[in-house]
DNA sequence: CCGCATCAGTAAACCGTTTCAGTGAACCGC
DNA sequence: GCGGTTCACTGAAACGGTTTACTGATGCGG
């Protein structure tokens, strides 16, 4: 039951070291003002308890110290992974992390960067659904966005953490090839369509080069959903041998898929991931995955918002290069 | 390459109006003002593009529009669930989540909720590691506090969605001794001690009333570190023919263990969990756990940390029971 | 027709910082 | 010893809303 006693201003330590407000900002920043000053002026501060109003600075200085983070879809265990390795990271550094979600929908994710645009974060952090929607260059201009995975169109991001997706495409057909499966079905998420859709381009043109039949289904980002496609696609007429998963989180539910429908991985069908989530190593069998090096991830893309935020040239573009962790459930390991 | 343009003002829309800029303020949020007079101003905001400053709002009226959320340990995957549950309800009631973790350290969930409530966040919803800290009942005071899970000391706590963790013990100990086990080895991840702490109070009484040998095992709260600890509780000599795990994520690092140790779940080892994160139905076994119906804590959480915002009145308290999921890694089901 | 509310709106203070445009004083080279 | 910098600091103006205290007009009961 202690009282609400009230902070202490600015202009309070102002009074106690007989200095203007303005030279207790400086010097409790550090510039403009003489060591000596400082030193009075940090003293004066811990006395009365001070600390700046963050409200207060952030509508004078027009910066929030934070940074808004827009993922595609939370549902995606990956990607719950991502953001809070992000979020960590940010707070590490001083800044909060405003996290969103816009549940696989390139409309919401629209809407929800401008409410973030509007919060006056002060840069976005962007997993983009649809990286070619004209919105971007907008709030490009209006905001320091940086995406992580597909680059956005135009190259309108101040930066960029671009996965070579079709590297990884490669690097996981390439192995169900080698087993010696002909037909693959890959299992996307919903995306907008767009020229750079790994689904769309690196597949087909990955698939034509080997020689590999592929069907794309698209399937939405929750276990439950990925599980009821996963059963019709493997209960149905023409199983494929072989699956591709273009998300760890939704190969578990191709896994409860077979698991309800009594089929052998990799015996009766092959699984493949994409993401490389901890989860999936301890699966039975374990699953075959693309990985991505999150925390290589998280700090550039952590790093490069930062730096563009604090006005420091830098790198732009940073582009990460998948690998591939053969386990048991495409049969190309002992399981 | 669109030009950074200025958004508009209150009083570019007062001007526009011919009102006074508190005219707008008042007409935008619907009261003090004829109707009449709110449908123009309405129109002129939409007509200039207004959309009020949140900083500047936030400085005036002294709500940010923020609640803080603490999570005892975002390795957990469950908790990340939560956290992300949580995080889109608000988002839906029109306020941000400020995410943060204590990485299940008691010290750092302390400074933590420090930094949150410097930040002026409006409302603080925390998982307690620590729920006897003195620092709580100042934190209460100065902002609205909602705990998950462990009720905070002293009731300073302006709402609580409370775990009936004793429930959830019994019930898990009991389906153990009912199954014929007779040494079971908990683990339970770190926490300050605490006179509630499950561990020590609620394990120790169900165990010595239903004649039940059990020894209690800390573990940190991640995969590796729990894969670890378990690694060497299982691989040593006199292990336990059962263990309960006060956390599923803590039973996927024993399932780890398990697997390179060689040792068959449940014949060698039966496993309990607590949680029942969805994955945990995935694996082989499926999980035998405690679940706690996250959708409810969840809406129970942030209504009431909302309501109290608000100043409505309404229950403080929500407790919450478990129930038994029982699966195969118990041989209480068929696998 | 008086006294008292109520209503719709206004002017100004306020929230607590940062930043801009000075201002003396000290210091510099010459 | 003089013009020009640099240094350390000040006063006041932002930043963009909300809130308080007040005002004139209208309504209403008696």
């Amino acid at each position: 039951m202690s009282e609400k006693r009230k902070r202490a201003t600015i202009r309070e330590v102002a009074q106690a070291t007989g200095l203007s407000p303005a030279a207790v900002s400086y010097a409790l920043r550090g510039i403009q003002t003489s060591e000596e000053t400082q030193e009075r002026v940090r003293a004066a501060a811990d006395e009365l308890g001070y600390e700046a109003h963050p409200i207060a600075r952030a509508l004078a200085s027009g910066r929030t110290g934070q940074v808004g983070l827009l993922c595609g879809s939370l549902e995606d265990y990956w990607q719950q992974s991502l953001a809070v390795a992000i979020g960590r990271a940010l707070l590490a550094r001083d800044r909060y992390a405003l996290i969103v979600d816009a549940g696989g929908d390139p409309e919401r994710e629209l809407a929800l960067a401008r409410r973030l645009r509007d919060q006056r974060v002060d840069g976005l952090i962007v997993q983009p659904l649809d990286p070619s929607a004209a919105l971007w260059s907008e709030l490009a201009a209006a905001v320091p966005v940086v995406s992580i995975g597909d680059a956005l169109h135009g190259g309108q991001a101040q930066g960029e953490v671009v996965f070579d997706n079709r590297r990884g495409v490669t690097l996981a057909l390439e192995h169900l090839h080698g087993l010696g499966h002909q037909r693959v079905t890959v299992f996307t998420p919903t995306r907008a369509s767009t020229p750079d859709r790994p689904a769309d381009v690196h597949v087909n043109a990955e698939a034509e080069r080997l020689g590999l039949r592929v069907d794309v289904v698209v399937v939405p980002q929750s276990l439950g959903a990925a599980t009821e496609v996963a059963l019709r696609v493997l209960g149905g007429p023409g199983r494929p041998s072989a699956v591709f998963c273009f998300a760890d989180s939704i190969a578990y539910g191709v896994y409860a898929a077979t698991r309800e429908l009594g089929l052998a991985v990799p015996g009766d069908v092959a699984v493949c991931g994409y993401d490389n989530h901890p989860m999936s190593a301890l699966l039975t069998p374990p699953l075959t995955t693309v990985d991505w090096d999150i925390d290589g991830i998280v700090h550039s893309a952590v790093r490069l918002v930062v730096d563009v935020i604090d006005g420091k040239p830098r790198k732009r573009r940073v582009v990460r290069e998948p690998s591939l962790r053969v386990r048991a459930s495409t049969g190309g390991a002992p399981g």
